[in-house]
DNA sequence: GCTGCTACTCTCCATGGGGAAGTAGGCACT
DNA sequence: AGTGCCTACTTCCCCATGGAGAGTAGCAGC
């Protein structure tokens, strides 16, 4: 079935724009931004000062302390549908009792950029937001 | 009034770590890690080809159009939360039918980077994704 | 045998978000 | 005059999502 060349251009116009509900890259924006995601790949990611070579693996109940107010279920849903994205991969050690390590992948590592530039931003526009929110309530 | 449980429980988590829970970027972080807000910022931020000076002004309407998927009530809700926090500016102008644009500001351009670079990561990383979640699936 | 530890898993329930219909208010057409 | 339409919401209903807390599996130590 020869494929018309305005459908190919309409296709190629339409490939991977996430404004598009319909578009894969649409659901994987969903995903990556959603707070525990970005909170999951800022713990993994390593410490702030850190470079690049701050990633290193957590346990699972230490991801759980970190990210304080992540309920169990939320922790273990957000670590499986990163682990099948490929963004971590889970490490089951059988010690015991076992012991279950979450690592950053390559290309983890590179959304945990982004997803540490959120966190920097929210830090640094801080007092920004919280004057403009205050005007902002001020003449209401 | 007896003190709620609630509010016990928001204290306790409080006390708890400050890692992440008690930072006051988290509330701020919690806000901009959702997929309208990134998806709002990426319309207004402008084209993909553009550098920061293709952020424009988008009406009402322009933005559901351009966020398909997003129904009225969550447009609306992220709007106001947005220029609530001073990233963006909501200017009525009383032609017939009312005319509402929405437009970045200075704070909400700053962001308006790492938006973008979440939606062209999503893009960029799709395919790999995409089979990461395959091999993943078949090895189920 | 009982407890404790880890990493979940399950169950219940409040909240949040989607869909659709309603609202305001002014012009345009009949 | 009345009907209708347009934009930018607002409101209502309903269901999926997410949080709280309890339960589970498997084994070591007391």
């Amino acid at each position: 079935m020869a494929t018309t060349r305005a459908a190919q251009r309409e296709q190629a116009k339409a490939a991977y724009d996430a404004f598009l509900a319909v578009c894969p890259s649409r659901q994987l924006l969903d995903r990556i931004s959603d707070k525990w995601v970005v909170l999951v790949l800022c713990a993994l990611g390593g410490v702030e000062g850190g470079p690049e070579g701050g990633a290193r693996a957590l346990r699972y109940s230490e991801l759980a302390r970190r990210l304080a107010g992540v309920s169990q279920k939320m922790l273990t849903q957000t670590l499986r549908s990163l682990e099948r994205d490929g963004l971590l991969t889970r490490t089951v050690t059988p010690t015991v009792p076992v012991t279950v390590t979450y690592e950053l992948t390559d290309l983890g590592l590179s959304l945990n950029g982004l997803a540490r530039g959120m966190r920097a931003w929210a830090q640094d526009h801080m007092d920004e937001v919280l004057a403009a929110r205050a005007e902002h309530d001020e003449r209401a």
